[in-house]
DNA sequence: TCAAAAATTTAGCCATGACTAAAAATATAT
DNA sequence: ATATATTTTTAGTCATGGCTAAATTTTTGA
């Protein structure tokens, strides 16, 4: 139905709608997929002939609804496979997105809800994101980011904003995980830096940490 | 490492090479991978370049002991995958075959083994055919196809030299299956069709169906 | 408001891997 | 032995999806 390439440019678009809520441009792609502009702007004319989604030169683009369908179904597929990794292969949290990007584009019209039975309907996957039902639909947790957190507040680590190798090697060095308590002891106004607590330590973070970090309060 | 086209025609040689015991010519593969034949030529050329097969001009193609190598790893991991769909998605084994050809191309160090241990190391796909161990090496049995046996001769159906999903949707409604002991009851000379019987049932298949059984005595 | 900067698009190029049609090499049959 | 048939290769084309460099549009700031 749609190649690897377009069903990349649909997730990074969904992706990048979620975090800014606005027409997404050029640039913003072309960073988040790690290419060139020139690039993004062909491939945004050939999604938009097909109908995924709405571009105007100059002015950005949108997900259609069809879109918007058909990123959701690659990220329950990614999602789906991550857990698999991690949950029946023994795979570590940070050792799967590699993996689990080749996966989420295998074409099946059954593959995917064979395996989401089979590893019996999880809601969420290993970085604490919500998997996409069979019908696109996707729990959304409010959570803030860590910077939000003001001096004596408590939260819950919920999810993240970067599930890259790096960062989850970062925390794993931490000792953060998903679902630990989390309370602001302290912020550094000179450089935004925190310092936290958790139910066993207690460490300083950067900003740059903190705001990938969401907390569900 | 190599593309998904390049481990296709190494596999596709390989099996040819099975079965043939020589020299593979261009349109032997052509026919195989349902291609032309000048696309074969293209792809041998860059298939010698790079050292996996030894290829003359209008002499056929030979894998090397590389491309042998990589030539097993896919069929490793087509028959894995497709063990993990029989064996734990619950597919038929007359649906698993497409999702496989694509499986086998996802690219990793370590998925493959972490698969074969989950589902406990088998040695069989679910055609019968055996899968190579993490270092290539392939458990030969020694089969003879049912058009070889005589009057009276008895057999033990072991592995099918075809497994498209159309001759399998055959033998499920034959009510055929592997490891199913099967005699010779008699052959018409007219048309080499044979008359056989299992352990429950009796029936008569068309020589084209006999040559694709493998049957061990 | 308008010149410079930034963002975006266009034009043209490249690699991969398929194709067709024509040319060349090999095999076959009288 | 050689003409014909068959097989294989070559040459040139196409689609996909990247790229660079240049052109164009939009935004920004004095």
């Amino acid at each position: 139905m749609f190649s690897q390439a377009e069903e990349n440019y649909l997730k990074s678009i969904y992706a990048l709608q979620r975090d800014f809520h606005k027409n997404i441009n050029t640039n913003l792609i072309a960073e988040k997929m790690q290419m060139k502009a020139s690039s993004i702007t062909d491939m945004l004319k050939k999604l938009a002939l097909k109908q995924l989604v709405t571009y105007k030169k100059y002015q950005g683009v949108q997900l259609t609804k069809t879109g918007e369908k058909v990123a959701l179904k690659v990220i329950r597929k990614h999602r789906l496979w991550e857990y698999f990794l991690v949950k029946k292969l023994n795979y570590n949290w940070d050792e799967v997105h590699e993996i689990a990007e080749q996966l989420e584009h295998i074409k099946s019209e059954t593959l995917i809800d064979k395996l989401d039975s089979f590893l019996k309907f999880p809601k969420f996957d290993p970085h604490g994101d919500p998997i996409p039902d069979k019908d696109g639909k996707i729990m959304l947790i409010k959570t803030v980011n860590l910077l939000k957190l003001k001096v004596g507040q408590k939260g819950v680590l919920d999810s993240l904003k970067d599930s890259s190798d790096v960062f989850l090697k970062y925390l794993n060095k931490k000792n953060l995980a998903l679902r630990d308590k989390i309370k602001v002891i302290d912020i550094e106004p000179f450089d935004n830096s925190i310092h936290i607590e958790t139910r066993t330590h207690q460490l300083v973070i950067s900003k740059k940490v903190a705001e990938n970090l969401n907390i569900k309060i």
